[in-house]
RNA sequence: GCUGGCGUAGCUCAGAGGUAGAGCGGCUGCCUUGUAAGCAGCGGGUCGGGGGUUCGAAUCCUCUCGCCAGCUCCA
């Protein structure tokens, strides 16, 4: 159940994975996997990966092996893990039953003869799937000596999978519950043809040189300690990152009428009852225990925001009252679930709560909406929307919740954002707007969330305003995030950009490199400049080789390079070289300054200096 | 939390019962540097932590903490 769903920062799970893992465990739909080309390869592709197990390590018992996003699984009773080499070997095999061209062959057979032909061949798993589905009769695959209960549909023989590979093995839960059995797991690949394997490979390969966790060390950004298990240490370098985040946001916030507020980290059980945290949330909350009373660590920061909507009565002329509040929050995660910045214990959240009338929303979601083109403008990301309608369990005046679908709607179409519509997929105080970009390797992350509410704070914390006709009024209130946490958007900006960040967040801008220490003085004088032009910028006159330095500064993905020597110190300019490699040749001073100033105030993605 | 793997110098890693190692980084000196690594020397470690086995433990056993992959979870 979706509870205070206070712009959650989990990451977007994908649909399709979902449903092809369904329709095997659960049979639902027609067919295991998707009658399309690819998944039709894939979930081929598990079943040689079955056969090949099942030729090398005949004890195995089979359990389900359906078509994932970019490839396949199947899991394997098995006492010991596969190793590495094993994978190596079934590959090997898997490749000789591509060699073979074995077809693929669909036969029928009643239920109760099914269960008997996999108790025979001695398959639990099978056998349990079979009991727990009423078809009368039901779809067997072979190919050659492999046999699978499976509906399809299949290529028509092994010898269409053409490009694959196995990448992973570990444990995983029977039917995905943690209180049943632990399978073994293999993850493989597969693809229509080899370019668009080794793609695929490829951007798993750079997946790895560009993880936030790696990089966060090598470019001092942040760092992990033992003592704080999920809670990162920002170094300065990843601070000022942060911080630009910060006054950008701050910028676009305090510009359409936001009020910044900031409250409590640890604050009384009293409120958390009241709230409803404590009875749905307690066991994620961080919980302290003070002069014998139980205070607890925000996990989110709407109830308190209502504390500060209420120390005053409101007029129906006060709304709407946009609250914005970059809280400190903590929650607790199981410890197998943390994963650098993206999953943490504690976090930024770049909140806030708005509070208004109903015939206000549209406009506010509107308002909402253009902060969120505004925000990912910068970075080149492109968000996709997706609004999520009113569940069964939706409480609260349906008049109300039909208002608020359609002012999520027509604030979509005013800004004329194309959306796809999730059917029931809102919270049960509101219906909400997703927000999903896809960072520069394709993959997906759920950013931002707009969630309408009419019952969470307003009805618990018994929220009102007077009306014009003096009668006392429930306001409605958004919740919404637009970076969701700074930490997993720092995470995220850096292995989209490769840390190598856009000027303005570069944690440092330009470096001076004066060519040998016969040029100190002018190369102190072009650092002041543009030091106190406002540039974040960096002096090195180390007693190191030119190169040497380069290097270095190429190394911490510094956006310029600016040699100086004895030709530039006579010219009053810096050689330009540009983290790209690309040698801009001679800049004056001046017009470095300047381009550099309105590279950083217009918040650039690409490196402009010496272009003009 | 579960399954498996892994914790050795700031970083990357070698060492697998017998006196803790390398490369890079750091420091010192030489060189006086022109677009991705000049040369030499010197420091640097309770081998994640506790307990045990052993004459002797980085190495074997055990508990524990953390990290990684996946599962589960993600309000």
């Amino acid at each position: 159940m979706v509870l205070f769903s206070c712009a959650g920062i989990a990451a977007a799970r994908s649909s399709m994975a979902r449903s092809e893992e369904d329709r095997h465990l659960h049979f639902e739909g027609q067919t295991d996997c998707e009658p399309a080309p690819l998944p039709t390869v894939r979930h081929s592709s598990s079943h040689v990966m079955a056969q090949a197990v099942k030729q090398l390590f005949p004890d195995v018992k089979l359990a389900i092996g359906p078509a994932i996003e970019d490839g396949f699984y199947y899991d394997f009773a098995k006492s010991e893990p596969f190793t590495p080499e094993d994978l190596n070997r079934i590959e090997q095999r898997m490749r000789e039953i591509v060699q073979k061209d074995l077809p693929f062959v669909r036969e029928e057979m009643p239920r109760e003869a099914a269960v008997r032909f996999f108790e025979s061949r001695g398959e639990p798993f099978k056998v349990e799937i079979l009991k727990g589905i009423d078809a009368l009769s039901v779809s067997l695959y072979r190919q050659g000596d492999f046999v699978d209960l499976c509906r399809g549909p299949h290529v028509p023989a092994t010898g269409h999978i053409k490009a694959f590979k196995l990448l992973s093995s570990s444990g995983a839960y029977w039917r995905g519950s943690e209180k049943n059995p632990m399978l073994q797991r293999i993850y493989g690949t597969a693809w229509l043809t080899q370019e668009e394997l080794d793609r695929h490979l490829w951007r798993l390969e750079e997946a790895k040189k560009r993880d936030h966790r790696k990089l966060g060390r090598e470019l001092d950004l942040f760092v992990f300690q033992d003592v704080s298990p999920g809670a990162p240490f920002w170094l300065p370098k990843g601070m000022v990152i942060f911080r630009e985040l910060e006054r950008f946001w701050r910028e676009v916030h305090d510009a359409r009428g936001y009020q910044e507020i900031s409250t409590p980290i640890l604050v009384n059980r009293r409120l958390w009852e009241e709230s409803g945290h404590w009875e749905h949330y307690r066991e994620n909350m961080f919980l302290v225990e003070v002069e014998e009373q139980v205070f607890g660590l925000k996990p989110m920061n709407c109830p308190e925001s209502t504390y500060v909507y209420r120390h005053h009565l409101r007029s129906y002329r006060d709304l709407p009252l946009r609250l914005s509040e970059l809280g400190r929050l903590h929650r607790f995660e199981r410890s197998g679930t943390l994963a650098g910045m993206f999953r943490v214990r504690q976090f930024t959240q770049d909140d806030a709560h708005i509070y208004c009338r109903p015939d206000q929303l549209q406009s506010e979601i509107t308002g909402v909406l253009e902060i969120v083109q505004l925000l990912y403008g910068a970075f080149g990301f492109e968000p996709r929307f997706f609004l999520s309608t009113k569940p069964d369990k939706g409480m609260g005046d349906p008049a109300l919740w039909e208002q608020a679908e359609t002012a999520l709607r027509e604030a979509l179409v005013k800004r004329d954002l194309p959306h796809e519509v999730r059917a029931g997929e809102g919270a049960f105080y509101g219906p909400k707007i997703d927000v999903v970009i896809s960072d520069v390797l394709g993959r997906d992350w759920q950013l931002a969330t707009i969630q309408l509410d009419f019952v969470m704070l307003p009805e618990r914390f018994g929220l009102e305003y007077i009306d014009a006709d003096g009668q006392a009024k429930r306001p409605v209130a958004i919740h919404r995030a637009i970076y969701g946490s700074f930490e997993r958007f720092v995470g995220i900006l850096t292995e989209h950009f490769a840390g190598a960040f856009p000027t303005w967040l570069a944690p440092v801008q330009a470096r001076v490199l004066p060519v040998s220490e016969k040029i100190a003085a002018y190369g102190r004088s072009v650092f002041d400049r543009l030091r106190d032009a406002g540039i974040r910028v960096e002096l090195d006159d180390r007693n190191e080789k030119l190169g040497y330095r380069i290097r270095e500064a190429q190394l911490q993905k510094l956006p310029y390079m600016l040699i100086v020597g004895a030709r530039e110190s006579q010219e009053g300019t810096v050689s330009l070289r540009r983290r790209t490699g690309e040698d801009v040749g001679a800049v004056p001073v001046d017009r470095l300054c300047a381009d550099l100033v309105a590279e950083v105030a217009s918040r650039s993605v690409s490196l402009t200096v010496g272009r003009s």
